[in-house]
DNA sequence: GTGAAAGCGCTAACAT
DNA sequence: ATGTTAGCGCTTTCAC
């Protein structure tokens, strides 16, 4: 492998010209089946790679596709990285992945290194906004929404209903008898957590419970410890909430822990509620009751959406529906 | 962006000539100061661009590394990825980050298509075996030693100590008193599984303990579900093991779950002990003590090792150590 | 110190 | 149905 050769020489071996070639490559018809034949052969035998930088140059296009995000290790990002990869694969493209780790600086030297590769199109997973714009490339939005939809542009957008995310969780923890919810999100102004947290009280409205009985928590990064440090401010802001809805699995897991190690009981003294259902949420003790969001599903349809894009159509923004998941800590 | 002008227009702008600006863009000497400030300057004004395609064609050369990898979720690989990703663009490098899925008709297919990219560099992490050959280009190995090593090709590789490893973990579980233990690896014929194995025995061996009093269990993938499957085969062995060593937390972690929904007392019936020391090893009840490898600094290093390589440098091996970490469960 | 020009491998317009 | 050729944006020889 590495050496191929080139067109000209396929011409050369199969005494035709490079433009027949390139046609019998691209299927653009104009060519007798029997220098088909011919050509397809020599193609063959010298197991020819056409060279994508010349076609890039050439089309001013790579078939490759720009994946942003913000952190690739954990759960939740990690596997919908690998579906995208997977399935953009599996339709002729290359990912080029690139974390952020939320870095302005950093998002703005990649969408520069991108550029200069010729990319296709763009996938953004998570990521808190996204200031810079990529004229005439297609943009598809994992998770959370771009910030303001430019309408001269292909966009679209794949993630769950988080409203009804919200909602349910509310609902459940009502059922519960739990009158004094919190609940833990992520940076103020971030769509997915401004939704879960419209959803949530909205059903506490809709049971007959004031929503201003649900106090929001706010987090600076999705993680273990930060679920831990905020469940501590919680039990110790002598609120006396009796129920928790983290809105993630990661921090409600987190949080168990905080509540287990000081003899807290769950659900007894405190009902938990999650949301995304990650792998860890099933294993830990008691075993988190969250709400499921098909996130495996979301890279797939992102890889699915760029393509399609790419081929000139209108793609539909595809919003997933959520779960609950009974488990033991409500 | 998107849309960058070409050293052509740039050359017109500041009235001289394509090869002059491309000889200031490359500091490559040979032109007036007053040139050089007049191109920067307007280089800088229409934030020029180099396009990478063009450039890659003329030299045959990408800046891209492709990295390999059989999964990217889980803990131990996405920290990698992760690692590797940032390091490399720090250096000026972009990652094409391609799944194998372990299967060998992806991974023939991922390599043709990062052969018609002209990438410069290979990063393997994990993956069984690599049957196919990169000429010429520099591939670093990480986790796991190439199966055989071409003399004439820039390779190296970077993982850990596995011998050691094996040894303090016997050592450890020796000095609880345990006499009967298990170990569960991945797969036979891979090195590090090996290596761990061996340097186990060896332990048992250096303490005055038959080597044969240890018997291996494999499993076929690095899992959770693995972990626990192979738990309960082991406890249903009737062979009366009072230590488990799993080569990979993740499998512990199954583990543990296992022996604590069937009643089996960690440390106490049967001791545990993992490898890798991934976060949720801390979390897990009781916490599981395990041999720590330094897998960030894997991806950090094998990033330095193939920049290193391209530069024409000969680049050593890095074996880390490997470090006990006490924690519930001997 | 500078510029003209060839050529990397490919596609597509334009012949024939 | 097939071939010739220009040109994508760049680097690099070679002349001057």
């Amino acid at each position: 492998m590495g050496n191929t050769i080139s067109i000209k020489e396929i011409a050369r071996l199969a005494g035709t010209s490079v433009a027949t070639v390139s046609r019998v490559i691209n299927k653009n018809g104009r060519y007798s089946p029997e220098t088909e034949a011919r050509v397809r052969q020599i193609i063959e035998e010298y197991n020819y790679q056409p060279n994508q930088l010349a076609k890039g140059l050439r089309e001013k296009q790579m078939n490759l596709i720009g994946v942003i995000v913000s952190d690739v290790s954990g759960d939740f990002f990690s596997a919908i990285v690998r579906e995208v990869e997977q399935e953009l694969f599996r339709l002729g493209y290359i990912m080029i992945l690139c974390n952020t780790s939320e870095k302005e600086e950093i998002e703005k030297r990649i969408i520069e290194s991108l550029s200069t590769l010729r990319i296709s199109g763009i996938i953004y997973v998570g990521g808190k906004r996204s200031r810079y714009i990529f004229r005439n490339l297609p943009v598809v939005y994992v998770d959370r929404r771009p910030p303001e939809r430019p309408t001269d542009q292909l966009t679209c957008f794949i993630g769950s209903n988080n409203v009804k995310g919200g909602y349910m969780a509310a609902e459940r923890l009502l059922a519960a008898g739990r009158r004094k919810p919190a609940i833990v999100l992520f940076e103020k102004n971030l769509d997915t957590q401004e939704q879960r947290y419209l959803g949530f009280r909205r059903a506490m409205t809709d049971y007959g419970f004031p929503a201003d009985a649900v106090k929001a928590y706010h987090v600076k990064k999705v993680d273990y410890e930060n679920g831990l440090a905020v469940t501590e401010e919680i039990v110790n802001s002598g609120l006396g909430h009796d129920a928790v809805f983290y809105a993630s699995d990661i921090l409600a897991i987190g949080g168990i822990h905080y509540l287990n190690e000081h003899g807290i009981r769950v659900p007894e003294q405190i009902s938990v509620i999650g949301m995304d259902d990650i792998p860890a949420s099933g294993r830990i003790t008691p075993a988190l009751t969250t709400i499921r969001q098909q996130y495996t599903e979301f890279g797939r349809l992102a890889a699915d959406a760029v393509v399609q894009m790419l081929e000139g159509q209108l793609v539909e923004d595809s919003v997933l529906d959520v779960e609950l998941i009974e488990r033991k800590t409500v």
